[in-house]
DNA sequence: GCGACAG
DNA sequence: ATCTTGTCGC
């Protein structure tokens, strides 16, 4: 069916969102255990947007290294609106996750975690149809309000909806845009901001977020790691 | 009614 | 997100 043509019941996802939202966990045994791999994930469009592309970085702690990474291709059937992001890009994120051999401790998904509406943004969905522990990375906030932030480097304020913490605005590097923290599932918050700040590298983005990106967009970064792989 | 609005 | 050239700053 075509995109522009089907019709989607808005109050039945968010039943299904407020549903979820009970169920994610806001702490973990990951607030005290260090994990040792850690994956990034990116989702990005091809052919005018007919199809999703998803692909997992899995690294190793400490040492930042690329592991194992896989990509899956699935014909898009859901449309971007804005709090439902999920919807549209789970379904490849979770065939990329199925083909992983390594399956990581910890999770960096691009987007929003519970700094939602309804706090569900996708990495505490996919954290939660995955059962494992993630953290939400977005390059721009979708709700709540915060402070004004300090133009230093790690530095990070609360960002707040209706007197709730719903995550952290942090400068992860000089004269960029700040990047918007918050739990996905199964860790707390503290944790979630100061695992961020841990896998920053000097980039605006955390290192496993990074490399999502270098894989799915065929980045120099990638393509000089596949050289040394021969 | 108007503006805001992850990717 | 994606489409795209030049351009500003470190």
């Amino acid at each position: 069916m075509k995109l522009t043509r089907m019709k989607i019941d808005i109050q039945k996802l968010k039943a299904i969102q407020l549903d979820y939202a009970e169920r994610v966990i806001r702490y973990d045994v990951l607030d005290f255990v260090t994990p040792t791999l850690i994956a990034g994930t990116d989702v990005g469009f091809e052919d005018g947007g007919a199809i999703t592309r998803a692909a997992i970085a899995v690294l190793n702690y400490p040492d930042l290294t690329l592991l194992e990474y896989q990509v899956a291709r699935l014909p898009t059937e859901f449309p971007y609106i804005p709090g439902y992001l999920s919807f549209r890009e789970y379904p490849a994120l979770v065939a990329a996750w199925k083909k992983l051999r390594c399956k990581p401790d910890l999770v960096i998904v691009d987007g929003q975690g519970i700094a939602h509406p309804r706090r569900l943004g996708i990495a505490s969905h996919l954290g939660l149809l995955l059962d494992i522990p993630t953290i939400g990375v977005a390059k721009r906030r979708l709700c709540g309000t915060h402070q004004i932030l300090s133009s230093e480097v790690g530095s990070s304020t609360p960002l707040m909806d209706d007197h709730e913490r719903i995550g952290f605005v942090l400068q992860s590097k000089a004269r960029c845009k700040p990047l918007y923290i918050s739990l996905g599932h199964r860790i707390s918050d503290t944790t979630a901001l100061t695992w961020i700040q841990r896998l920053l590298r000097g980039y605006r983005l955390p290192e496993p977020t990074r490399w999502a990106d270098a894989i799915a967009s065929r980045k120099p970064l990638f393509n000089k790691w596949l050289i040394d792989q021969i």
